[in-house]
DNA sequence: CCTAATAGCGGGACATCATC
DNA sequence: GATGATGTCCCGCTATTAGG
């Protein structure tokens, strides 16, 4: 019983050097493809697939959940396997597919680890695929004399090919097209560097650590990065004589590229890469579909500190990086379509502020956090309305409104199998649930009822709804509360005192298909009265309730952007913009817009700005000469240089905003009147007439704002037969009102 | 990256209740 | 009483934090 203890324990050791943590399997598959770690098991039982000959390997993890996973046919495997049956056994996955539970297969997961994604240990052996070189050299140290016997399952990157489970299956490097720059070291490959600097190294930002002071002086940032060789991040250190040279904070998520890194090892324990004072260089991709170069690098260099554009980034780094970031996007899962609510309830709807024990209610809520088992859910919510008997969460791995205003509410049986659809800061509305007392803290149970009775039904909710609207405006009120205290590096911004909207342009219709329809500006001075009745909680003032209309129906925020204005580096947020309001298209997502099957495709939304490229606004503008085309876009004359006719040259704009909603950010080209009108009041400003700034104050960073888009597909190259297609999101519909005027 | 300590809570276990 | 639904408790796992 020691020794079989005892091994265990070395074995979860060993396997923790790769995956980290040993989690549930039901956590590892529901948090899908952005995540890994391993679970222990036994092994039960071995089948064989007999129309595609693949090995099925039957697990039952410790906690009882079963999974199925299938491996590559081998007859030696196979044998090897059947010895291994009632055996413990620990299963190592990485990026593994979104798992949909079925309700009725309950303890069952059907799944494919294809060869890439898995290791395991059976008994004294360790089967992968995962070359030798993965293997960290603590190995040994760690398990002098547990060296396993490594069996290596044959490659089936055939069957990963003729197998095609579309969307469903990780297939991590099937559908990625091109290859990984000759010139580039994968992390995969960095043991053989350790002493040397390697010339390329790039990746996706997995962590980054706030940039930090040394002893010295100096300042010095760590962050991780990870590529398509490694699911073992790669830790970097950088070392810097000035802050500007390190890397923006919040680049999680974004591929970089670093050169001259050299590659270290800790004592005995693992490599690293640093990049060395007045040595590294770095770029940054920052956004998912900008296929322009938008990276820079910041030379080490005293006499030129600013971010400089790179020169030095061939076109096979750009699109490595372009490559890298297809590669880190994840989840295609398909969204499951929430019912429409039907019939009418008879059951009373509530806020959480006045439940009572024991009541059937229904409720419109917000769900900030969902847990999922194979046969029971946990949601918290919230309404935003708060009551002492609800609990106040700490939690940080999910947020919540401050305050007693989140409710558990657990659900079983088929409620629990429609949970499985919701999505995090979305709103729905449950019907028939049962508030009990724990304790004195409320909570929700949700299920079948009674048998006879109608059970809980989750269903979608109308943003038209009142319920919804309400739900938004406190939200809104409470988050204007705190996030406007809660921003130090952003002063106050004198938020333009806007008087009489005055003739806010509204943008006539574009090019793009039909405009916004002349949606009133006066909406946005109407007074909210009737809502802040019915909803004003005491606890939260609303500063004289100036939420406007074009922020009422907002989706939610779940996060906050906190380092915008150091992010930007050039450019700041000042004045603000607002959408037409667009009823005739549809009201999505950008999670939505981004998934739509249909392009192109006319769109509004809410989001906010968190990025503009260029940065340096200036660049954003495009010059020409009605007579002789383009000229250098930073002319500043109306006289063309080339020509020199004057009055010839006109300036267009266009640019891009990175737009965030509470689930995902979405690069957008913005140009023509949109772009123009964003920007009409500062055209001169940008280019240097008036006291030769090339930064612009736009927008303020806590502001959403509704925008009218498009998706259409553009060729990025010329050539029909080379050129690749790319999904665009252009705007059009904004209009802008009072810039900052100073 | 590592280890260690710890708070929080996931979720299993099973008691109790409701219904037939 | 049998069965299934619901209610409650609390163990142990895990995430988090701190320090190296």
């Amino acid at each position: 019983m020691d020794s079989g203890s005892h091994k265990h324990t070395l074995l979860t050791g060993n396997l923790n050097k790769r995956y980290q943590n040993r989690r549930q399997l039901s956590e590892i598959l529901h948090k899908g493809r952005t995540d890994r770690g391993h679970f222990a098991g036994k092994l039960v039982a071995l089948e064989r697939d007999n129309s595609t000959r693949k090995i099925v390997i039957v697990v039952k993890e410790n906690q009882g959940k079963r999974i199925k996973c299938s491996l590559p046919p081998s007859k030696n495997l196979y044998h090897n396997l059947t010895a291994g049956i009632t055996k413990d056994i620990q299963v190592a996955m990485s990026n593994p597919a979104v798992v949909v539970l079925d309700v009725d297969k309950s303890v069952y997961y059907d799944y494919q680890l294809e060869y890439d994604q898995y290791q395991f240990i059976l008994g004294q052996e360790l089967f992968s695929t995962i070359p030798d070189a993965w293997r960290g050299s603590s190995d040994e140290e760690e398990i002098p004399t547990q060296s396993h016997e490594r069996v290596t399952l044959p490659d089936a990157q055939e069957s990963q090919s003729t197998h095609q489970q579309s969307k469903h299956t990780a297939a991590p490097n099937a559908k990625l097209g091109g290859k990984m720059p000759p010139d580039w070291t994968p992390i995969l490959n960095v043991n053989s560097y350790l002493g040397n600097r390697v010339e390329k190294i790039a990746g996706i930002v997995h962590r980054a650590d706030p940039i930090r002071t040394t002893k010295m002086g100096d300042w010095a940032m760590e962050l991780d990065i990870v590529d398509e060789t490694s699911i073992q991040p790669l830790e970097i250190k950088l070392y810097a004589s000035e802050k500007v040279h390190l890397p923006p904070e919040g680049i999680i998520d974004k591929a970089i590229m670093f050169t001259k890194l050299r590659i270290l090892q800790r004592k005995g324990a693992y490599n690293y890469a640093q990049g060395d004072k007045n040595v590294f260089q770095y770029t940054c991709y920052e956004n998912n579909n900008i296929f322009h170069d938008v990276g820079f690098v910041r030379l080490d260099d005293d006499a030129n500190p600013r971010p400089e554009r790179i020169h030095w980034l061939t076109s096979m780094d750009r699109e490595g990086l372009q490559r890298l970031l297809r590669w880190s996007r994840n989840e295609l899962r398909p969204v499951e379509q929430i019912p429409k609510p039907n019939g009418r309830s008879s059951l009373t709807h509530k806020l959480l502020k006045d439940i009572a024990h024991n009541e059937s209610i229904t409720c419109t809520v917000e769900i900030l956090d969902i847990w999922t088992e194979s046969h029971e859910v946990d949601l918290k919510v919230t309404d935003y309305t708060a009551s002492p008997h609800l609990f106040e969460p700490n939690s940080t791995r999910w947020s919540h409104p401050p305050g007693r205003r989140t409710m558990r509410v657990r659900l079983r049986d088929d409620a629990a199998g429609q949970a499985q659809n919701l999505v995090v800061g979305n709103i729905y509305r449950i019907k028939n649930i049962r508030i009990k007392d724990d304790r004195g803290l409320f909570y929700a149970n949700g299920g079948k009822g009674p048998s006879g009775s109608q059970g809980t039904l989750i269903s979608s909710v109308d943003p038209s709804d009142t319920y919804y609207k309400e739900l938004l405006a406190r939200k809104r009120r409470l988050e204007g509360g705190g996030s406007l205290t809660s921003s130090p590096t952003n002063p106050p911004d004198p938020l333009p005192v806007l008087k009489s909207p005055t003739k806010a342009t509204l943008v006539q219709p574009t090019s793009v298909e039909a405009g916004p329809p002349s949606a009133s500006i006066d909406e946005t001075e109407q007074p909210i009265q009737q809502q802040s009745a019915s909803i004003a909680e005491p606890s939260v003032t609303d500063k004289k309730g100036k939420v406007s209309v074009e922020n009422r129906d907002l989706p939610v925020l779940r996060e906050s952007y906190p380092e915008f204005p150091r992010f930007m580096g050039e450019v700041e947020i000042a004045s603000t913009v607002e959408c037409a309001n667009a009823p005739r298209h549809p009201h999505l997502t950008l999670k939505d817009i981004r998934y739509t099957p249909q392009v192109p495709r006319m769109f509004y939304f809410y989001a906010r700005i968190v990025d503009i490229i260029p940065s340096g606004v200036a660049d954003a503008v495009h010059s020409s000469c009605t007579k002789c085309g383009p000229i250098d876009k930073r002319e500043d004359t109306h006289a063309c240089p080339r020509c020199k006719r004057s009055n010839t040259v006109q300036h267009s704009i266009r640019f891009h905003f990175v737009l965030q909603d509470s689930e995902r950010e979405l690069p957008v080209e913005v140009f023509d009147e949109a772009a123009d009108i964003f920007f009409s009041r500062r055209l001169h400003h940008l280019m240097g007439t008036t006291g030769g700034s090339n930064s612009l104050q736009v927008g303020g960073i806590s502001e959403i704002f509704g925008f009218v888009g498009k998706v259409y597909m553009t060729l990025e190259n010329d050539d029909p037969c080379s050129g690749q297609w790319l999904r665009r999101y252009a705007l059009s519909g904004c209009r802008i009102r009072g810039p900052n005027a100073r």
